[in-house]
DNA sequence: TATAAATTTTACTCTTGAGTCAAATTTTTA
DNA sequence: TAAAAATTTGACTCAAGAGTAAAATTTATA
């Protein structure tokens, strides 16, 4: 016999972890096939659920969107708390990379670009997001430029060349492809660090 | 008095250049604000028209988003044909990826990446053309890494690394802004060069 | 097991925007 | 200038998909 531990049961949990379950299903099919071209019927049936099923955990598509685009920035804020003390800003940057494209190809996360299809407020949130997360690169950048690890050039253009190939992955990405997630981070890194090392 | 030189007015000729300017028009909306954020009616009135006088010049909306991708394609395989002779392989990509950067800032072709709104034909052409050219940028890349001029690795990879900071300028460059297609392009040249180089 | 709360479904409504058509207008040519 | 052709428009139709409400079902607890 065992005893059963028996968890108490959280309710709001039970709600909070299936309502998860159904931003992360509705993230990687707007991801596959774009947010208009995919149907609150198409989540649902991935789901194994029923559209206004749905419509109990969530209040509309757009704010299905809306939470797609903040988990995708938590997790980039989640890795760029890392502190890694020490280092010179340019193996810091490399560090972060390596953890941005693992986690795009690990989890189910993935940064879309669809901003123009959130509502007016979403939109200015989720670009305020964009922005903060932008200029703590372009920081480090800088950083990298005055510790002598980073070349010389603007630290904006230096920044968006290299995020552009992780937006980009999004797109060609397949978890059941040739090339695996590992992999494609290390290669990522080596091609970022080599393009703005000093 | 001047001697007017009537252009014989050609019908096909105005028609085919009328019908360019929709296309154009529309390949700018889709890139602003997204190909289902834009209605016909929007695109239209940026040209001073009717959205019933668009159906004059195309069959249907997919059709011009076709259009306007096969406008990129087309672009990209005109700058693929400069032969370059006599350079190494990495230097021939990075005139090419100089003129791939112009090309996007200074005319008003952008990559469209939403390929999954296109009818399942046209999506398959349109895959093929993107296939075509990535396939030829992969070639030069391991041509490359015969020459000596570029770096062992992934031809795959280093490819998309470099292409994706090429699609993600389609959703941040802004002709208005502070940064210039010229100083874009021998930023990103620059960049591109020495993350591969050997 | 009975009851109450939570979850899911069926069967709608409603809006938006693509696409059409016949009529009106403009342009070209005879 | 008049007739013919090309172009544009106003006023529609129609479909797709978001979102809803009330009923049905499932699950947890007393």
């Amino acid at each position: 016999m065992e005893t059963a531990i028996k968890e108490p049961f959280n309710r709001e949990k039970q709600f909070a972890s299936k309502r998860q379950a159904v931003i992360v299903a509705a993230g990687q099919t707007f991801r596959r096939r774009g947010y208009h071209n995919a149907s609150m019927t198409e989540i649902a049936k991935t789901l194994g659920l029923t559209k206004a099923a749905l419509y109990y955990y969530v209040r509309n598509k757009e704010e299905v969107l809306y939470e797609c685009h903040l988990m995708a920035y938590d997790a980039m804020d989640d890795i760029l708390k890392a502190k890694y003390e020490g280092r010179s800003a340019l193996e810091k940057l490399e560090l972060l990379y390596i953890d941005f494209v693992k986690m795009l190809t690990a989890s189910g996360v993935s940064i879309l670009t669809d901003v123009n299809s959130l509502s007016a407020e979403n939109k200015a949130d989720v670009l305020t997001r964009r922005g903060r997360i932008e200029r703590k690169i372009i920081r480090l950048v800088k950083e990298g430029q005055k510790d002598g690890s980073i070349r010389a050039g603007d630290a904006q253009l230096h920044a968006f060349f290299f995020m552009g190939a992780l937006n980009w992955l999004n797109a060609w990405y397949d978890a059941s492809g040739r090339l695996k997630g590992e992999a494609i981070a290390n290669h990522f890194a080596l091609q970022m660090r080599a393009g703005i090392a000093a």
